[in-house]
Formats: structure tokens, sequence, C-alpha cells
DNA sequence: GTGGTCTAGACCACT
DNA sequence: GTGGTCTAGACCACG
């Protein structure tokens, strides 16, 4: 469920969040259902239990989860507006990049078939793996 | 021609390799030109020269530039490799979205109609900041 | 009579704690009449045991209830004097209001204003959920 | 410009964050202008640089100041969002006010009476401070 | 010098 | 057992 790239330059703390932004937005983790604990994380992942609890914050300060002293952590019944929001992101990066390869002399057409071309490549990479 | 934000968390020097490799790949640093001084462009952006010297010295490493000692730096004549190279990444980008967007349940068409709204509303704010 | 929000980051037992204090100070809970049992409420909220008699025991602790062994706990004589503290308490944290608005620049007769729209804002808010 | 309760309950984190929301909303804090080193503040209040890096996460979380590694961190041009958030949240504040002296009896009058002597009370126990 | 990350280990209140 | 707070001390990249 959570896996961790100890070599990248993404902190450990940041690649917990996502993971488990990730996973609460496409409804892997079911509304109020309980996330590992801080220390029972930390030792499935064999680090320390502050940077989980670092990740665990930054969640609930987010509104992903909710934390409850002396009971656990849950996940919170946010998936609609976390969906929303990661759509809004794509969206975002789209922008930035179609503004970049515009300056490149790019048009629209160029940049629509070099989606479309990704999209497919994107989908050929992953049916490798699944073999 | 070089402008930096202070207030990003990017590291300044990295601001200016981009700012580098951004007007070599368009063209709009013609090859042989000269680049500022480190201590020009350092007063320039009230920076510490030892910054832009770092700025300079990867984008040396890189092939972007090339400094001849007691005259000065110059952009090396690599406009094409540098602008196929700032195309591969933005499709490995792309890539990347498509794999998390295909993950939220959206199919092909979805990110083609996306990727299409995105240059056009790109578009509009570019010509909203023109104004 | 009880209810507990499983969710809140206030402890449970101090949840029981204000609830019954609330009960008593309106005469809700009349004096002399028994409180649920340390068990039936664990039961009934589906809570440990430990937390309830936790709360009992701050409840006694403050002369709001008083308990006799081996017959049960009941409600204290004590209605007025929680009603006079309650009051006190929330006049005290007006004045802290008072005080944080005054320096964000509002005059008395805002904080009144203010404070008749948020009386009325309450009522709708209960209109509402008596629907 | 920080004074810390280390006795109180309140974690010294919250305290430190509280303060800055607290000169940044009112204006005493300029937009841009430079907050103490973490390292700085830790000497001053003679605590561990941790707590104030926790505090100051929380702050940048929140947009009300911003932090770039290797110059400092520095305060958010967001005074105005700050102090309508405050507003909102003292609003809140009283709705919750007047919903629990409402079940106690008093009526929209005795609100607004007790709002207005506490307001006063609030003046006068600032005057005597000032002598 | 700056902030950011991580580890190790402690104590607390709560369930 | 749970999460929350705090200390101490280390290392990193950046300016």
């Amino acid at each position: 469920m959570f896996t961790i790239d100890y070599k990248s330059r993404v902190p450990i703390y940041r690649q917990v969040v996502e993971r488990v932004e990730y996973l609460a937005a496409r409804g892997l983790l079911a509304p109020d259902s309980q996330l590992p604990s801080v220390r029972a994380l930390a030792v499935e992942l064999s680090i320390n239990p502050n940077t989980i609890a670092k990740a665990y914050g930054e969640l609930e300060a987010k509104g992903v989860i909710y934390s409850v002293p002396g009971r656990g952590s849950f996940v919170a019944n946010n998936a609609d507006a976390l969906r929303r929001e990661t759509l809004a992101q794509a969206a975002e990066r789209l922008r930035r990049l179609a503004e970049e390869l515009r300056s490149l002399g790019l048009d629209e057409e160029d940049f629509v078939r070099l989606s479309r071309d990704s999209w497919r490549q994107a989908a050929k990479e992953r049916d490798q793996k699944d073999d």
C-alpha cells in the first residue's frame, strides 16, 4: 500500500502525503476507515515515527484525514473535493505546459497531437508493466 | 531579459539556469553571443556573485554556454539540442499527467479535450496580459 | 440525552462532563435524579467504562454530581451555582472577543451589531435544524 | 514582540502561530518584512529551534508567511484575507455563545446587553492596564 | 548565515 | 495501545 523511494530528493514525508492523497482521491481508502498508526507505519517503512507524524499532520491540515489522540487516524470524507482539486491542479499544469510549448513554436494542433500521443504512450507503458 | 522571483522556493541559481536555457532554446540568445559577466549580472539582479557563478557553472557543464577565461561567457551552438530536450521533457510531463488522470477515471478523449481547453485557456490569459 | 462526537478532538470524557453540566445547569436533569450507571452509559455510547468513570469522577470533584457507593450517581443540588458559573464564563469569553475585535478596529456599536446579528443567525440555524 | 506562557497547556508552537497571525492581521508586521530567523527566535524564547520551525511551517501552510531556504522567513501580504478570516471566526464564536445562552433562558436583548457590558468592561480593564 | 528534513528518545493525555 | 509535543543533535542545499 505504501511504497517509498528512500533515494528520492522528494522528502519521505511528502511521499507519504501524496500517497495517501492519491489513495483517498480515488476511493481506495474508504471514508472513516482507519489508517495505519503512526508507529506501525513507521516500523513498516523503517523510518522514524516523527516523519510519519509530520506527514499525518499535513494531511490533517489539508482535511484529507482526521486524527483523534488515543484513537487513531482516519480518512475524512472529502474524496470528491480532493478529486476536484486534483483535476484543477492537472489543468493548471497543462496550461503551463501549453504556454511553454507555444513559446517553442508549437500550435494548438501540435499540442493536442502531442497530448494524444503521450496518453497512448503512457497506456502502452502501463500494459507492459502489467505483463 | 532576466527576471527572478525572490519569493519562489526555486533556488535563484536554478531560476537563472532555466532562464538562460529558455532564451537559448528559443533563439532569443544568439549562438556565440556574450552573456553578462558574473559580476554585472549579480549587480543587476542584486544577488550574490557566487550564485551567478554557480548558475553559469551548471550551464557550462550542461553545454548550454562556454566560458573563455579572461573574456567572458558565451552562448553555445546548441539551440536545436536544447529544443529537443525541452520537448522530450514536456512529453514526459504529459505522460505523467495522462497516467494520473487515467487513474481518476478519465479516458483518452477526456484528456485530449482537457488539453485543448487548457491550450485555449492559456492563450486567453496571455491575451489579457498583453492588454 | 447523551450525544458524543467521536471525530472531535475534544476528549470523550470531557464531552460527557460538559454534557452533564449543560443538562444540569438548565434543569433538564433534576436535582437528586439518578444518572445512568457507569457500565450502562458505557454500553449506550459504545465507550470504554474507564472513560465514563473518569468523567463521573471529574463531575463529582466539581460538585456537579454525588455518588453513593453501591447505589449509583446522582445530580447534585447545584443548578443555580452552575448557571451562574456558565454565565460568568460566557461573559469572560465575550470580553476576550471584545478585546480582539477592538484591536481589529471595531468600535462598541460594531460589536453590538455583530452580537445581534450573530444571535439572529444562530436562531435561524436552529429553526432550519428543527425542520 | 513575542511572549510565551511556558506553563500554558496551549502548545508553544501554537502560541507562536497565533502571535504572528495576530500581529500580521493588525498590520503590525509589514508585508515582506523579515521575521526573526528560526534559530534566533529559538534562542530569544529559550526553546528548541524545531519548535519554531514547526510554528513557521504551519504559518506558511496557512499562507500567513513565506519562507525561502537560505534567505529567511517573511510576512505574506495577506493581511486583508487574514483580517476577514479573523472576523468570520469571531462571528462563529459569537453564534456559539448565543446558542448556549439561549438555552440558559436569555433572550436577544439580554444577550445584546451582556455584549455591551462586556465591551465596556474590557475597555475599562484596558485603561487600568495603561496606567 | 538561512530554512528543511530526519533520527532518537522522552513525556503527556487519552482509550 | 493511540496521537501530540518537545528536546537534542545531525546533515543538506542555498546565499
